[in-house]
DNA sequence: CTTGACCTTGGACCCGGCACCAAGGTTTAC
DNA sequence: GTAAACCTTGGTGCCGGGTCCAAGGTCAAG
């Protein structure tokens, strides 16, 4: 309430979070942050709620939410309540994510490793791309 | 060698092989596909090394890898010789940045689903968005 | 008072891998 | 012969999350 002039200014307030300036005028071009109280000059002021909610965004961030996710949060948050249901919701999709892709990603892991292993063992036609030898040369697979 | 009128445009080949035009023209312009032969009305007109270095291509990227790598594999593939050793080193690049990366994934998923669980539980404040909360009912966090 | 470090704005640019567009020429199927 | 379905080119747009830039105003230390 008290419009206690905290006085931070984007460069203070980016470096005591640990992001650059440049991100935190992004997350407001974005929506992210409501505009900031003014100096005489023009600069942006943030009070003490600024320094935690781009602490709070920061930490969202981290835990690999999007900036549109990080928004709804913010919304909710903005209403005095907390944004534990959507945070929910958020973290569950989220999770669903990360396991899809990591199986994605270990499946792939798999492959590569087994065609590095028949590169190395020199036989080298049967893994996924099965022409690494030009189609010429394809016959004796005198490879590596 | 023998020019042999293989006769696929762009379209048929980007069919046969499962792709789109504008891909197999986006790789002739980051120099994975040399410049093809044309129809006297300036169509492109692909003979069966066309076909066989878009498939080598789509399996290379199904295999992970960029384009930027393929285009590596290629230059050595178009000097005869299998591009085997070249294709371990990418592929043991790629699977040390594969590996780091699941791990990234994986200890954010542990982090998200331990932040599910409190948010669950009802006590939202320690995990990582220690600020779930709207600063003003900090205190007494009745979540959820 | 001067120097240098900060701040302002809008906009362009980056990564990767295309997708989509317009405006026009060509080929093919009926 | 004509309409549909293809092709050509160069260009812009998209996703996400910013970074970097120029040109100029402001503020603090010496």
């Amino acid at each position: 309430m008290t419009a206690t002039i905290g006085s931070w200014t984007v460069g203070r307030l980016a470096e005591e979070v640990g992001v650059s300036s440049d991100a935190l005028r992004h997350w407001e071009r974005e929506g992210l942050f409501p505009a900031p109280e003014r100096s005489p000059a023009g600069y942006r002021r943030y009070g003490p709620e600024g320094l935690d909610r781009a602490r709070f965004i920061r930490d969202c961030q981290r835990a690999g939410l999007r900036l549109a996710d990080i928004g709804d949060l913010l919304a909710v948050r903005d209403t005095g309540t907390c944004p534990c249901e959507p945070a929910e919701q958020h973290l569950e999709r989220r999770i669903g994510e990360l396991t899809a892709e990591i199986a994605r990603l270990e499946g792939l892991r798999t492959q590569l490793t087994s065609m590095l292993g028949a590169v190395e063992a020199g036989t080298c036609d049967p893994p996924l791309p099965q022409n690494w030898c030009p189609p010429k040369a394809a016959v004796g697979g005198e490879c590596k």
